[in-house]
DNA sequence: GATCCGTGGGC
DNA sequence: TGCCCAAGGAT
C-alpha cells in the first residue's frame, strides 16, 4: 500500500499543534480565502502579508472588487508582482457579482471556470473555505510526497503533477479535506523545506518518509532546470517639467502590462546618444545628468537600466506629468523601476543634482 | 508542452 | 554574484 494511506492522521495531529497563525485563517471566508490564494500563488506568505488586510480593507467583498477602478486596484497590488493576478481578481469579482449574486461558487468546477482560478487555487477554495473534498496540490505537495516515496519523477512535469493530484484525492480525510490541505502545504512550508535543508527530526511524517530512510532528502524532489534568462539593456528618463516627472502607461499586454513607467528606450544611450533620441522624440532637453545605473531582474528577463535625468520644457507625446505625490500614491509604477521613481520623488520635492 | 508573467529573500 | 525558490495560471 501506498506512504500516502498512511499520513493524515499524524499530519492532522502535527497541524493541531502546529499550524502558523495567519491573517487568512481568521475568518476563513470564501472572500478572504479566494484573495489569500490567488496573493499566495508564487509568492512568500512575508511579502503577501503587508498587502493582505490592506487590500480586505479596501475591497471587503466581491461587490466592491468588481467595481473598483483599475487605477485603485493595480495600486493595492503595486510591487507584489504578476499582476494579472489582480486583473483576474477583478475580472472573477464582476462574473461573481452577475452570475452568483455576490457569493463565491461553492463547487470545484464553478471556481476553477473564473478568471485566475486554476486547479490548485479552485481546490484550496472548495476545501478550506466550503469543505469539499478535493485536492490541493502546490509546490509544497509536490516536494513532500515525492519525498514520502523516494520518487525521482520531475515535479515541473504536468503529468506528475496530476497523478500526485489523483493520488492525493484517493486518501483525502473527508470532514477535514481543508485541514488536510493546508497541513501538506504547511508542512512543506516551515519542515520539509527545499533545497536539499529538510528538518527531518521535527517531522511528524519521518517514520514514514523513504527520502529520509534512504538519505534522498537532498536529491528529491528533481525538477527540470529553467531556461536562463535573457538579458536587455535599456535606458530610461526622469524627465522634468515644471515640478513634474513624465510617466506613460505601458502597452495592454506582456511584461508588466498597463502599469505605468518612465519613459526610455533599448539599448544603453550614452549621454550625445539620449540627446539625438530625446530631440528625434520632441523633447529638448536643458539639461542631461547621468544616473546611477541599475538592475532589475524577473524570472526570465534581466535588465540593465542606464537613466538620465532630463530638464525640459517640452511637453512630449502620451506623457502624464505627475507631481511627486501622484508619483508616491496615485499611480501604479512596478518595482522594476524603483531606483528611479525615488530619483524622481526626491528631485522634485527637492530640486538640485 | 513550453513559455510568459514579478518580486524579494536566502545561501 | 548567481541561482534557487514561493500556497500557479494563461496561452
Amino acid at each position: 500500500m501506498d506512504v500516502l494511506s498512511r499520513i493524515p492522521a499524524p499530519l492532522l495531529q502535527w497541524y493541531g499543534e502546529n499550524a502558523r497563525i495567519l491573517p487568512w485563517r481568521n475568518e476563513p471566508s470564501p472572500y478572504r480565502v479566494w484573495i489569500s490564494e490567488i496573493m499566495l500563488q508564487q509568492t512568500r506568505v512575508t511579502a503577501v502579508m503587508p498587502y493582505y488586510e490592506r487590500f480586505l480593507h479596501a475591497l471587503p467583498s466581491p461587490a466592491e472588487l468588481a467595481a473598483v477602478p483599475d487605477e485603485k486596484l493595480m495600486k493595492l497590488w503595486e510591487g507584489l508582482g504578476y499582476y494579472n493576478r489582480a486583473r483576474n481578481l477583478k475580472k472573477a469579482a464582476q462574473i461573481i457579482v452577475e452570475q452568483w449574486k455576490g457569493e463565491l461558487p461553492s463547487s470545484f468546477d464553478a471556481l476553477l471556470s473564473l478568471p485566475g482560478i486554476g486547479a490548485y487555487t479552485a481546490g484550496a477554495i472548495a476545501s478550506i473555505a466550503f469543505g469539499i473534498p478535493v485536492p490541493a496540490v502546490d509546490g509544497n505537495v509536490l516536494r513532500v510526497v515525492s519525498r514520502l516515496r523516494a520518487s525521482k519523477d520531475d515535479i515541473a512535469d504536468p503529468k506528475v503533477k496530476l497523478r500526485i493530484s489523483e493520488d492525493i484525492a484517493a486518501i483525502l480525510p473527508h470532514g477535514c479535506a481543508g485541514d488536510f490541505n493546508q497541513a501538506m502545504m504547511e508542512l512543506g512550508a516551515v519542515v520539509c523545506l527545499p533545497n536539499g535543508q529538510p528538518l527531518c527530526g521535527k517531522c511528524p511524517l519521518a517514520s514514514l518518509c523513504r527520502a529520509y530512510a534512504e538519505g534522498l532528502t537532498g536529491d528529491i524532489p528533481v525538477k527540470a532546470a529553467k531556461k536562463k534568462r535573457r538579458i536587455e539593456a535599456r535606458t530610461i528618463f526622469v524627465l522634468i517639467r515644471s515640478s513634474r516627472a513624465a510617466i506613460r502607461q505601458r502597452e495592454e499586454k506582456g511584461l508588466l502590462a498597463g502599469l505605468w513607467e518612465f519613459p526610455g528606450t533599448e539599448g544603453a544611450l550614452s549621454s550625445a546618444e539620449a540627446e539625438d533620441f530625446l530631440r528625434a522624440s520632441g523633447i529638448v532637453p536643458y539639461r542631461i545628468v547621468p544616473l546611477a545605473p541599475a538592475k532589475h531582474i524577473f524570472t526570465h528577463i534581466e535588465w540593465r537600466m542606464t537613466g538620465y535625468l532630463v530638464d525640459t520644457s517640452s511637453p512630449g507625446e502620451g506623457f502624464t506629468w505627475c507631481t511627486w505625490e501622484e508619483l508616491a500614491h496615485t499611480h501604479a509604477l512596478p518595482s522594476a523601476f524603483r531606483t528611479y521613481t525615488k530619483t524622481a520623488i526626491q528631485y522634485l520635492k527637492a530640486p538640485g543634482l
